[in-house]
DNA sequence: ACTACTTGGTAAAACGTTTATCCATTCGCC
DNA sequence: GGCGAATGGATAAACGTTTTACCAAGTAGT
């Protein structure tokens, strides 16, 4: 019953120091970003951390506005999404001195912190090569912002995988919206026809492509095979559980936080870039398409 | 280019207050609240303030650390969904004293404090006298804990509607799990068999009973009818999109934010105890019983 | 028993900001 | 032109913690 408790703030002036970390990301309502974020927190109390968070909604200027909050607590390490392939200023200034971890979206190499992405690449190209292998060569990218580094991985991962079976994919692009991506989506739909495939690369986008598909009355598989991105319950929830590319979420999450650690602790080694794999999780959505093309 | 930023943390501890709010919610990975803490976020930076997420993952023993450490730091409010039907003590200590708004989950009335909340016992009323109109009378009712007062009162709204049609619903608690709810739900359909609609209590119990049914090759609404609760885009995303209980988060968000706003500007009115409608979205996964019952 | 060393506890300084006080200067006004 | 008031800049004190310094008392070793 001693009821007290010491003044972070005091504490924080005296050592300069405080057992905080900030992490940054575009949004809290794309799941991909909510789990990361959950999972890092689990283990920053698990190491007596407080995490601080905040969320750049995929605009720069928030996002450097939230970064100067964020680094007015003087944490001890950040660990952000950045929200476009450019660093921000602020990001790029404190590199020099503060512990900080870049997830997921990385624009440029040799960054001189630690970095965790995915394969994005191999993802692409093993989501296309599924639907190759199914006999499909109409293919559809449902692409979110194709300037977006890890996006326009996925969609070289897939050019080069259909290159190889001389198939050109059509791309569209649906920005970070459901609503609004499901839109142009139908539109899109509505203008070419659709494809026997579409290949969704982000969570976001395998859900506006979900949803204008359902609203076409488009039956998935039986009209058109559905590689999704991300891999979540709502995907295993339905008749037929949808095919997707897994991002090994937990694993990023302890990659950073551990990189983090590390630098916090001071070690002051090469950064490292980790490059995790995202695997291809096959179940029901893809099948051969309705019209063999005829054999060569 | 002027590159200062001031430390926080030093005027923090001179004047005593400082622009931050604590968001205390039970999980991040629960859609609801990650939406909800991204509202609030969102107009947090509107007004100038900061957020402090932590998160209870719906562990009491968590919940009081975490608070605790948010208390640290002197936030001058604090916005928070307790984990249980019970008031954390350093909570109930702080209500004197803190510009509180307990949001969702209020075990109590007569709490010396804000609280904001949807109308548990109409939206459960309304959810049960759709699937009865339909016709049905063997119905299900899928809670996650039906201890937990939100959970509760829409169960009571869902009885009280059947008691006038003289049925009685029966009840399966799934916990907060999706995996380990649907296991329970499948178990639940092996013993009992299944019922004829199903009504789900929150947005977790409604993936894991989609889940469950799914997997056991139960036809929504063909075998049997399903109403959900909370809307996400994923239950539209379907060739039949899901009737659901929409609980009007952004509703709950705004009003959350401007209770605290007011009593941190200093108001010292009577406690306001908002109670908001959640209204059910008609779509297509209700539709009668393929056996319809004998007239009476 | 005296010295050297350890231990414990108290006192004081520092962190960077804000607020109040004070003094000097300027301005307006009679 | 002189006086009161207003303005502005500089100075100092305070917030609560941590760290260092210091002193006293106690312990061990010679």
């Amino acid at each position: 019953m001693l009821g007290y408790q010491k003044n972070i703030a005091a504490s924080q002036l005296r050592t300069g120091r405080v057992k905080v970390v900030g992490v940054l990301v575009p949004s809290l309502v794309d799941t991909f970003f909510a789990a990361l974020v959950s999972d890092l927190e689990e283990m920053a109390e698990a190491d007596g951390y407080q995490v601080l968070v905040a969320t750049s909604g995929d605009d720069a200027a928030r996002e450097a506005a939230q970064l100067d909050a964020l680094l007015g607590w003087k944490p001890s390490g950040l660990i952000a999404v950045p929200c476009t392939n450019a660093i921000p200023e602020a990001l790029r200034r404190e590199m020099a001195t503060l512990p900080i971890v870049l997830v997921d979206r990385i624009g440029e190499e040799d960054l001189p912190v630690d970095t965790v992405v995915v394969d994005n690449h191999a993802a692409g190209r093993e989501a296309a090569r599924h639907v190759l292998e199914m006999g499909h060569r109409e293919i559809l990218v449902a692409a979110s912002v194709a300037g977006l580094r890890p996006i326009a991985d996925r969609i070289r991962g897939i050019i080069d995988a259909c290159h190889a079976e001389a198939v050109t994919p059509r791309i569209a692009e649906l920005g970070t919206d459901v609503e609004d991506g499901a839109a142009r989506m139908a539109a899109c739909l509505a203008r070419e026809g659709h494809p026997t495939a579409v290949i969704a690369m982000t969570n976001v986008t395998t859900l506006a492509t979900l949803t204008a598909l359902a609203q076409s009355g488009i039956d998935v598989p039986g009209d058109v095979s559905l590689v999704g991105f991300d891999d979540y319950a709502w995907m295993t929830a339905r008749k037929t559980p949808l095919s997707a590319v897994r991002q090994p979420i937990s694993n990023i999450a302890q990659s950073a936080w551990s990189c983090l650690m590390a630098r916090i602790g001071g070690s002051r080694d090469e950064p490292v870039r980790l490059t995790l794999d995202a695997p291809l999780q096959r179940r029901n959505s893809v099948c051969a398409p309705r019209t063999v093309p005829g054999a060569a």
